[in-house]
DNA sequence: TACACTAATTATAAAGATTATTATGTAATA
DNA sequence: TATTACATAATAATCTTTATAATTAGTGTA
């Protein structure tokens, strides 16, 4: 199912003049197959066994080609490390403040907000982010001891 | 004006049994004064006139003791510090891509998003947030060249 | 006011994430 | 094949934030 995906990245790549390295290869295919918008640290970790020289660098470097071309989103949030996610189709993200946990959430695209800050500000405005904190169902089992 | 706000802070820190020293003092007030959420970092160089020996980390130790208290918010964006903000009412940014200016949007509460949130996912909501990205008139007019 | 207790500050070191550098390697092209 | 440009690896450097330990300074009470 993401093979496909996968595909599709590999033609944007090539098509923006990237090469494709077998590094490059498998940190854009981990990014895809992984629900879990992770770091680039996790990302690092997970690869070492198939890259055993594999540099940290590499998976900065290759993350942000990916994010220049727009394949990957970068997502900040309080801690210390940013997170990528390869969905850039329209959606927001629900965050557990217990375990961190990070789950996509799809909700109609909030146009009002857009125009109206336009209005207010004086702003063009290109897009928005938001996120929704809470409990998770396991943290909230967890803690009903 | 913010006299006002910075008196109530104040008396705010003592109920909490927390001590009103120079340094934390002039924290606040800089903070309460400021319009442009500034980081940790602009607090500090901002108040190195008046306290020549004051450490950072004093700085960012009040900011958590203001923060745990709920008189700031901290803002964590793509860059790479975390901004202070001292209006805790109910608001949300709108931020320009081009020179980083940070500015109050008020939007009524999207609480409709909250419930959904917790259907779809399980969650037990909190809160949330949302940051509107575009450029300012000022970034406009230059860019018009 | 003076004393004692505790919290706050300072200076410094340490940790963690990210970026920069440089040399080496690899792929594409003429 | 020679040349060029891009990628990688290893490492160092930078930047933000937190931790540690010693000193200083507020605050309540006698």
């Amino acid at each position: 199912m993401s093979e496909k995906r996968l595909q599709e990245a590999i033609v944007t790549l090539k098509d923006s003049g990237v090469r494709i390295t077998p590094q490059r290869h498998a940190v854009l295919e981990f990014l895809l197959n992984s629900m879990t918008h992770p770091t680039a640290d996790e990302i690092y970790k997970a690869l070492e066994g198939k890259f055993p020289n594999m540099s940290v660098a590499t998976v900065y470097n290759n993350l942000r080609v990916f994010k220049d071309i727009g394949l990957v989103r970068e997502l900040t949030y309080g801690d210390a490390s940013s997170r990528f996610d390869c969905n850039t189709t329209e959606h927001y993200h629900v965050i557990c403040e217990s375990c961190g946990k990070i789950v996509d959430f799809h909700y109609p695209s909030l146009d009002e907000v857009e125009s109206l800050a336009e209005q207010v500000t004086g702003f063009d405005v290109s897009n928005h982010r938001m996120e929704v904190y809470g409990t998770c169902s396991d943290c909230q089992s967890k803690n009903a001891h």
